[in-house]
DNA sequence: AGGCAGGTGGCCA
DNA sequence: TGGCCACCTGCC
């Protein structure tokens, strides 16, 4: 058995609540968190693994096995965005004239983006076409578990692009992608054709990161912004999927709007954090409505 | 038990 | 440009 190191407290401000930690782990910007016991979950990204949990429903703390324990604290303020602080960046949103914004704010103040791997990023959301969350979690493990690392007995991380490049079609099929197993075998060619390219991609602003994204096969705007606003902290991203399409129809009025209008006018009414305001409001959407993923 | 799902790409008007 | 449909598979 892997030794785990002990408990460690992590100042993140504004300081997560039960609700926000498990919408910000376990609500559609990541799928390989787990719920371990009542309150601590189990998460792995790129050759990390950890636990969190919330001491007394506040302070966050954290436990990695002690033989990456090191390489977890230098990682999880990276993962976190801990130099981030979401109530200033929320501040900068319209919701001064804008009362479903600022209602969906104060329901989920503690709400964070992730900073998670470019690379991981974009293979998890090439799995999420037309999948719910649980499904794609169950995608990515298997992934994992054939096709990735060890990083600890028993626990994997996902397979790199160098690693997938060499990956048959049918290898993917067989890991439950179906159809999606195209996108991710040609995407996997086309990134071993230019090395460089994807790091360079995630450096770019966001305008020149999302035209070229969108050149990858199965990569259309939706997932473009997914993973740079949830894998490269790119914030004005506003990804647009059938919970976003339906939460802006409902509560804005945008009866009828293609998903390509509603981003446009997310783009335009929100600004520059319009993807914070996204999460915040698909948040919203996903526990008023009952969630079904 | 069968329809449908955090989309995309190709085709047709 | 805008709408429609196939694409895999597992789960409600």
């Amino acid at each position: 058995m892997t030794g785990w190191s002990e408990w460690q407290t992590l100042h993140v401000s504004p300081s997560f609540t039960p609700a926000t930690l498990t919408e910000t782990l376990d609500g559609g910007q990541a799928f390989r968190w787990r719920r371990e016991h009542a309150t601590s979950w189990l998460g792995i990204w790129g050759p990390c693994v950890a636990r969190l949990q919330l001491a007394n429903d506040q302070a966050l703390q954290w436990s990695a096995p002690t033989a990456i324990a090191p390489r977890v604290a230098a990682a999880l303020p990276t993962y976190l965005a801990l130099d981030t602080d979401f109530v200033a960046l929320a501040d900068q949103l319209p919701w001064r004239s804008d009362t479903i914004l600022a209602n969906a704010l104060s329901n989920w103040r503690g709400l964070r983006l992730l900073r998670q791997p470019f690379d991981e990023t974009l293979l998890c959301f090439l799995c999420s076409a037309s999948k719910r969350i649980a499904q794609i979690k169950q995608m990515t493990e298997t992934l994992a578990q054939r096709l990735g690392a060890e990083i600890v007995p028993g626990i994997h991380r996902l397979p790199t692009w160098d690693e997938l490049a060499d990956v048959p079609e049918t290898e993917l099929r067989a890991c439950a992608l179906g159809f999606r197993a195209q996108h991710v075998h040609q995407t996997a060619r086309q990134l071993a054709a230019q090395p460089g390219w994807l790091e360079e991609t995630a450096s770019l602003p966001y305008d020149a990161a999302h035209n070229r994204l969108i050149t990858l096969p199965g990569v259309g705007p939706k997932i473009a912004d997914c993973v740079l606003l949830f894998g490269a902290a790119r914030y004005s991203a506003f990804p647009v999927d059938t919970w976003v399409l339906k939460t802006m129809s409902r509560r804005y009025g945008l009866t009828a709007w293609t998903g390509a209008h509603v981003a446009h006018f997310g783009r335009v009414h929100f600004g520059a954090n319009a993807g914070f305001a996204q999460q915040v409001l698909f948040a919203d959407e996903r526990h008023n409505g009952r969630i079904a993923g």
